[in-house]
DNA sequence: TCCATCAGTGAACATGCGTACACTGAAATA
DNA sequence: TATTTCAGTGTACGCATGTTCACTGATGGA
């Protein structure tokens, strides 16, 4: 057979092990949540004696800062592919109920973890979160601030209105994320209502200061 | 001296330690969540041996609906002293949050639980959350539908209005809880934040269908 | 007064946990 | 080729856990 299996180096094997850590990690989170797993589970689903784990991380704290780091990559890709669609500027509020559901069912465990540890998880995790969110709800400021009925609002107003916006996201993520799987009638039933909702709220932004 | 200490019934007694270990297992959730406390660490806390929890409660879980219910009990009294306010129906945005912020603080550990144990806990214990909230939205819409601007609106679009309310004022609980002591400056930050986000949204609402 | 009830006790257990420590053997380096 | 590095192994430890079981002694009805 033409199969060719280059032995990986010692690096590319490390990240390996690393990635399966974390996958398995999420995985098991998703039952009971990241604090209530061990070390052990965690070795285990990835098919390494505990003390390896070691190799990988200090603790289970820094296994979920690491989570948190890259749960959140997925949330900006989403805020950038949404800045890129031009359909954005015309019409929000399909737009990013349209990306929200996409998205979300795409990545559901990483929001599932921020979603549950945003309140829950050890105080760094928690904290990690929190500031996270924070710089997100900046991100999505920015992008605001460019519509027409916001250019001229104070910043702390623009803040605002990204906070309404996306604490009502993430609640509406954490319904995709409990979603049973094949319901594309529950699915568009929580698009509609986010885009109900978002829409109620943009009608308060264009009454606000005009 | 005139003390007269007459001796508890029984009842009275068992009743007594019951509530002991209901603040025992609240106290400990506050800084790990609920889910990550034991059996052993709530008789510890209550000042007695572990078997004799079994007297109370048959599981861990079974005192977490208890918590639950318990804590929606303060809820509920919120929304009706709510009702019984005057000021409501004028002036629903500042009332609501003085009521909020008040109450809030008076409660921080029941609102804690819910907001903690809402995404986390066990399965059990977050549906009974996700059902006390549903019941506590509908409650909500049946005061906000008497308002002036709602009173002909249908009652899917009174529930979405109800839900932003109440999902944000969940969100603002949640600072009130994580707020330290002492800080009335913090205390004024948060409420005049939520009265800005409720008026925001109320914008909404007056040009829902107008 | 006698006796049943039952909230709380205390010892014992099997289990899973985090972590220390000495190790192995293949990959990387010299 | 000889040597070092280091991801992963295996054993062992002390500790906290949930749950069992037989118990004690005050309460309260007969």
């Amino acid at each position: 057979m033409g199969r060719v299996s280059v032995a990986p180096s010692r690096q590319e094997q490390k990240e390996r092990t690393r990635e399966a850590i974390l996958n398995a990690a999420l995985d098991l989170s998703r039952d009971h949540g990241f604090a209530q797993i061990s070390l052990r589970q965690v070795a285990r689903e990835t098919g390494i004696v505990p003390t390896a784990f070691y190799r990988h991380f200090e603790s289970m704290d820094e296994l979920g800062l690491a989570l948190v780091e890259r749960s959140f990559l997925t949330l900006r890709t989403m805020i950038r592919e949404a800045q890129r669609d031009p359909d954005v500027l015309d019409n929000i509020i399909e737009a990013a109920a349209e990306v929200l559901v996409r998205v979300v069912k795409q990545n559901k465990m990483h929001f599932a973890f921020v979603a549950r540890e945003r309140t829950s998880g050890s105080s760094a995790v928690r904290e990690a979160i929190q500031r996270e969110l924070e710089l997100f709800i900046s991100e999505l400021a920015v992008v605001l601030a460019r519509l027409p009925h916001i250019e001229r609002w104070s910043s702390d107003d623009v803040k605002m209105a990204a906070g309404l916006f996306v604490r009502n996201m993430v609640y509406r993520a954490e319904q995709v994320v409990q979603m049973p799987e094949g319901r594309p009638d529950r699915e568009q039933e929580i698009r509609h209502k986010a885009e109900r909702e978002m829409r109620m709220i943009v009608l308060g932004f264009e009454k606000w200061e005009s």
